[in-house]
DNA sequence: GCCAACGTTGGC
DNA sequence: GCCAACGTTGGC
């Protein structure tokens, strides 16, 4: 299993509407970078939800990855600002996921938090000027992130943790922060 | 293939 | 609202 963190605006799509949803196909991604790391996400996958262009901007919540990526239905919409005149059905350029909710944090994990946690010191989130909107989280940065929140991922299904297992810390375990994917 | 111009992102 | 950083576009 692998972890992520998505970006999005949530005055326009935040974590209330992924959990008013219940899933949501993640399109309108229009940078390659940031597609090519959708296309490595795996369904079981789990996602930090970063809310940007927010006061204060921050980590609000955790999603999973439902759907491995597909084409993304807009780049052919042409009533879409998302529209790709240069994609057709049989060469798609760009891909989305589906994510369906997790759980909200107990409190928003700021970026001023984020910087403040070693952890995170490399990631390319905190970079000067990065403005990527897909980016990969190591586990000891998600496991971090949920820490920095007091949160516990309580209903996440499958069999009880093995410790080792899947990167994380032994503390990250006890939390809950595992997948079905063992 | 270079690079200036432009549009967008996103924190402040 | 400002502006730094970045990606893309398009002329040459």
């Amino acid at each position: 299993m692998r972890f992520w963190l998505l970006k999005s605006e949530p005055e326009v799509f935040g974590y209330p509407d992924l959990e008013r949803a219940g899933r949501e196909p993640w399109n309108g991604v229009r940078n390659y970078q940031a597609r090519n790391f959708l296309r490595e996400m795996a369904a079981g996958d789990l996602c930090l939800f970063y809310h940007s262009g927010a006061k204060p901007p921050g980590v609000a919540g955790v999603a999973r990855v439902v759907r491995a990526a597909y084409p993304d239905n807009l780049q052919f919409d042409p009533q879409s600002p998302y529209l790709d005149p240069k994609a057709t059905p049989e060469a798609p350029r760009w891909s989305m996921v589906d994510v369906a909710p997790v759980q909200a944090l107990a409190r928003l994990v700021t970026l001023d938090d984020l910087r403040g946690l070693p952890a995170w010191a490399d990631s390319p989130l905190l970079a000067r000027g990065s403005r990527l909107s897909v980016l990969p989280v190591s586990p000891g940065q998600f496991e971090a992130a949920l820490q920095a929140a007091g949160t516990a991922l309580a209903h996440l299904p499958g069999p009880p943790p093995r410790w080792p297992f899947d990167g994380l810390s032994q503390g990250a375990v006890q939390l809950g922060v595992y997948s079905q994917l063992v």
